[in-house]
DNA sequence: TCTGGGGTCCTAGGACCC
DNA sequence: TCTGGGGTCCTAGGACCC
């Protein structure tokens, strides 16, 4: 979906069509009075002079979305608000409306299953679609399907969306981003050399500021480039499994299926608090806190119908760098209580010296509630599994 | 003036088992 | 004065993605 955060408040607020617009922000919430003297639920950018205030409203918030009009002034996605206050202090900012998003969100993706089933989810604003199987799919080179998609999305939601159409997910998710917004772009096998050789390694599913960074010190910038290289040579940087992956990738070649469903692996909640806290000083504020996200995580696995068997936490320290810690329970749980306990003997393990600016508390090792069973003996299963290949060794050597 | 929140996957060492 | 070779689980950290 294309802007998808902004594109949503735009759909609610046309006047803004053109303006610079930025969605995300603080977690305090905005001002409404504030708000209701502009006529807008929108907030300007408060003059960068006035510190004190801006702070107050965007505070540590990062920008979700940023409409084509503020990207003109190099603000984007991840960044900071307070500085992009500063590129563009005639922005207009607004709070992310997650029940919006995940309407839209809902709607959009269901009026694809329609078309095309075979749909693999990819977070609130993106999906791969396997098309091999729908009918008329193969029409000009799958254009048809998509100009199709693009219409059905937009009559029912009034967003436009970008699509990529492609032999595998790899070089689909790099053609989508070809001819944004509201675009269309068909990437065959043949063209590799030609679209997407010339293009920044970055530009590939999977190649973050890392790696780029480490391929930019072995002077490999382009995608051609990487294809070039020795693959012993990646392995040698990167490991077996990413160094083997970054040449299949650098060469087209993706052989992952378009996946419908799949279970969670964890599910956590976590908060970065508008001040440092202090362990000791902001004891009663941080315990509060901490016992709050125990009894959302819980909330969460039970209304999921989920139990973990695994708890964590996770802590950021003023200086930005983190700590986890976790522990894996006898019995699988989604009681608050049992949660905040064993969190509770994490925190006990970490450095508490340095203030904090975040906290998080994580569940994993999921099972679906009634089906611990089930679980263990996969245990098993995978434990006499390793009997078997032990005695198939021994056996062997006797043969010989 | 630093830098959200919710995730997945990978790596690597140690414990433990056969 | 040397001590294999598999495998899984647990834990901590980190890269990356939306």
């Amino acid at each position: 979906m294309d802007a998808f955060f902004a594109s949503v408040e735009l759909l609610r607020y046309p006047q803004l069509k053109g303006l610079p617009v930025v969605i995300g922000g603080g977690r305090r919430r905005v001002d409404e009075e504030l708000l209701a003297a502009q006529g807008e639920r929108a907030l300007r950018f408060i003059p960068v002079a006035d510190f004190p205030l801006l702070k107050d409203y965007v505070g540590r918030g990062v920008i979700t979305t940023a409409t084509y009009a503020a990207r003109q002034f190099g603000v984007g996605s991840a960044m900071g608000m307070m500085k992009a206050a500063k590129l563009c202090p005639q922005a207009i900012v607004l709070p992310v409306d997650f029940d919006e998003i995940r309407k839209y969100s809902r709607l959009f993706k269901s009026t694809i299953a329609e078309i095309a089933p075979l749909m693999q989810d990819r977070g609130v604003d993106e999906v791969y679609i396997d098309f091999t199987d729908v009918p008329g799919g193969q029409r000009e080179g799958g254009r048809v399907l998509a100009r199709l998609i693009q219409k059905s999305i937009f009559d029912k939601t009034g967003l436009t969306c970008s699509v990529g159409v492609a032999p595998n997910k790899l070089l689909a998710k790099m053609a989508s981003e070809f001819n944004k917004p509201n675009g269309i772009s068909i990437v065959h096998e043949g063209d590799l050399q030609t679209s997407i050789w010339p293009l920044a390694c970055r530009k590939i599913n999977g190649i973050g500021p890392k790696a780029d960074e480490k391929l930019a010190r072995l002077h490999i910038h382009t995608i051609g480039e990487l294809a070039a290289l020795d693959p012993a040579v990646l392995i040698a940087h990167f490991g077996k499994a990413t160094g083997a992956w970054m040449h299949e990738a650098a060469w087209g070649r993706d052989d992952r299926p378009v996946v419908t469903e799949s279970e969670p692996v964890s599910m956590s909640r976590e908060t970065t608090f508008d001040r440092d806290l202090h362990a000791v000083r902001d004891k009663a504020e941080l315990g509060a806190i901490f016992t709050r996200l125990c009894e959302q995580v819980a909330a969460d696995l039970q209304r999921k119908g989920y139990l973990a068997k695994t708890i964590g936490i996770k802590l950021r320290y003023d200086d930005f760098k983190s700590a986890t810690r976790d522990q894996t329970l006898e019995q699988f749980t989604a009681d608050a209580k049992t949660i905040r306990k064993i969190a509770g003997l994490c925190l006990k393990r970490v450095p508490l010296d340095k203030r904090l600016r975040l906290l998080g508390v994580r569940a994993a090792t999921l099972v679906k509630a009634g089906e611990e069973s089930i679980y263990e003996q996969n245990r098993h299963v995978s434990q006499s599994g390793r009997s078997h290949a032990a005695t198939e060794i021994i056996a062997t050597d006797q043969l010989f």
